[in-house]
DNA sequence: GGTCAAGGCCAA
DNA sequence: TTGGCCTTGACC
């Protein structure tokens, strides 16, 4: 049963959506009674294992396409397509761990007050120098409410909203804008804005028990750390390029966007969202612009906890084709797929090196034996974020929608990883001592290369099944995302898988495999323009080089040449990933895919 | 005892 | 229904 549209005109006029703000009708009806089942609605079934209550909708048929795709972060992209370099840069420098050349002041901190000399003890504390506006409607943060710093208002509205289980309906095209003057025009848009900034469904007590702390506590304790430590550098840094100033100009806050140096963009944008919902924000699992943009020291990431996976339901395990159904914890799969036969294939983890080297017989090093630097590599390893991440986009991505667009949210999540990737790249040996311009050059001409790769690990290493049900009943092609939405590549990619199988693939050599075509196109592409650092590049891989060969040679002496049928197989790879990604760019031109994401940055990138 | 993120209250 | 303010109570 879908609400009456017509039926709701009435609501709709004497809504205080209508008069409290905006000059323009009320885009949305609501409905205050409880959310009705799904079925209710003629939505897909819904798995039984559901147990949120929050899964319905009363929205009429409603994909991807119509959602608000004005991920925030999106906003920060301070260039058009047009202008990669700079636009992918501003990832880059708003890191706050990794080289601050310039200074972007994203993350929607606005410098209040810049003491003129400032040092590590005297800085001010981040409540006296951060102003965050509410990711949902850019009003002021009046602190951490469900899972981030939102205002009070949008705070309250969610809790309501959750607590009643109201169920509303945008008459619109469910991409209203959200602002401080217009959050209450539509309350759907408002809500799904909510969730996609990373609001979590949970904090909102079941019990309505008052007072007292919950789970996310020290998420929220180390996300002020972690901006605090952000703000410094910024600080630091602006000290820095001020003193260099021929003028000794001072930043004046009070012209937003605007700086006096010409090359600072001070941004004043809202606080950047989370991509993802859930488990995402501020920390727990982390959303891959708060990745990309610095904000996240993925060691703070908590990992999925091993009772979480017991509701797990797993619908169909049929040869290489698991299916499973998300249930409501984190958890999505926690089986073995029968394609692989790694030892290693139990769940998702953060690797320890001893249970990643090959074992049985006389054959096994002893650990000591292998390359402190794969063993660095591997130990810095964890899966479960990767896991958790993508968990929480598919369940906030279908959270209270009846249909979506599969090959949109396929983006979604690619473009999920691809911040992911930069992020384990920027923190990586070699790279991240890189210029970010020559960071940029390598991550475009390897990106798809490493996405396929990261999913061949996935598969193989983390049981990462073919396919899963998302809450609103739809079937996801998980292996689509190795695929980068070409179908017709599957047998290619199991073709690939199989020979990896042969040469017994393990975590060691998927890393060091990854770190290679990190670095690999200073060779491949001799004529890449612009790296300034080759030779560091090319040492760093070299030194992978030689360990990846010593390791195959001591710990896999009865696979004979194991290391160069691995090289072998790059360019299958390559191949494989270069065909995606001119599948993806022909959908992007012909508007098929989402625009403005770091994905198809990339691809245009590579274009230029 | 202070902090602060929950839920509750109530005027608009 | 909204949103500002108040109360509560676990954690530090």
């Amino acid at each position: 049963m879908l609400l009456d549209m017509e039926n709701h005109s009435t609501l709709l006029l004497s809504s205080p959506y209508n008069t409290n703000s905006g000059d323009s009708p009320a885009a949305c009806t609501q409905s205050s009674s409880p959310m009705p089942t799904p079925n209710n609605y003629g939505s897909p079934p819904a798995s039984s294992d559901i147990t949120t209550p929050y899964n319905n909708s009363v929205c009429q048929q409603q994909t991807m396409n119509s959602m608000p795709h004005h991920h925030q972060y999106t906003m920060m992209m301070s260039q058009s397509m047009n202008n990669i370099d700079n636009s992918y840069s501003s990832y880059l420098f708003s890191s706050g761990a990794s080289a601050i050349s310039g200074i972007e002041m994203g993350a929607g901190y606005q410098i209040t007050g810049l003491s003129t000399s400032l040092t590590p003890g005297d800085l001010p504390d981040t409540k006296d120098c951060i102003e965050e506006l509410c990711p949902v409607c850019g009003d002021k943060v009046s602190g951490y409410h469900y899972g981030l710093l939102t205002c009070e208002s949008c705070k309250g509205f969610f809790k309501r909203t959750v607590q009643n289980k109201k169920v509303y309906t945008c008459v619109a095209e469910r991409s209203c804008h959200i602002d401080k003057t217009q959050r209450k025009r539509c309350p759907y848009c408002r809500f799904q804005k909510c969730l996609e900034v990373g609001m979590k469904l949970e904090a909102v007590r079941a019990d309505r028990m008052r007072g007292g702390r919950n789970k996310f506590g020290p998420m929220y304790k180390r996300d002020r750390a972690r901006k605090l430590q952000i703000m410094r550098q910024r600080q630091l840094a602006a000290q820095t390029l001020r003193g260099s100033l021929p003028d000794g100009g001072v930043y004046s806050p009070s012209q937003p966007g605007t700086s006096h140096y010409p090359n600072i963009h001070i941004k004043q944008e809202i606080q950047i969202p989370q991509v993802s919902s859930l488990t995402s924000s501020p920390d727990s699992s982390p959303s891959p612009i708060a990745v990309a943009l610095g904000q996240v020291n993925s060691s703070l990431v908590q990992p999925v906890s091993s009772n979480q996976q017991s509701t797990l339901q797993i619908l169909n395990v049929s040869g290489a084709h698991n299916s499973i159904v998300m249930g409501t914890d984190n958890k999505i799969w926690g089986t073995a797929n029968s394609t692989t036969t790694s030892p290693h294939s139990l769940s998702p983890k953060a690797f320890q090196y001893d249970t990643v080297v090959p074992s049985g017989g006389g054959n096994t090093p002893h650990s000591s034996k292998i390359s402190p630097l794969i063993r660095d590599f591997v130990q810095a390893i964890d899966d479960r974020e990767w896991q958790s991440s993508l968990y929480s986009l598919l369940q906030n991505q279908t959270y209270n929608q009846c249909e979506v667009d599969l090959f949109e949210l396929m983006c979604k999540v690619l473009d999920q990883n691809l911040f992911s990737q930069v992020d384990w790249a920027r923190n990586s040996i070699f790279f991240k001592d890189l210029k970010v311009d020559d960071q940029m050059k390598l991550l475009q001409h390897s990106w798809s290369d490493m996405l396929v790769l990261d999913h061949i690990h996935q598969r193989m290493h983390n049981s990462l099944p073919d396919e899963t049900t998302l809450h609103n009943g739809q079937k996801f092609d998980l292996l689509s995302l190795g695929l980068l939405g070409v179908p017709s590549l599957a047998d290619h990619f199991n073709d690939i898988t199989s020979k990896l199988q042969e040469l017994k693939f393990d975590i060691s050599d998927y890393i060091c495999i990854k770190f290679m075509l990190l670095l690999n196109p200073v060779f491949t592409i001799p004529d890449i323009r612009g790296i300034t650092n080759r030779k560091h590049v090319q040492e760093g891989y070299e030194q992978v080089q030689q360990a990846l060969l010593e390791y195959t040679v001591t710990c896999y002496p009865q696979i004979q040449d194991k290391f160069n049928k691995m090289l072998q197989l790059l360019p299958e790879i390559h191949s494989l990933a270069a065909r995606g990604e001119e599948h993806l760019y022909i959908k992007h031109c012909s508007g098929g895919a989402p625009t403005q994401t770091l994905l198809m940055e990339m691809l245009h990138a590579k274009r230029k």
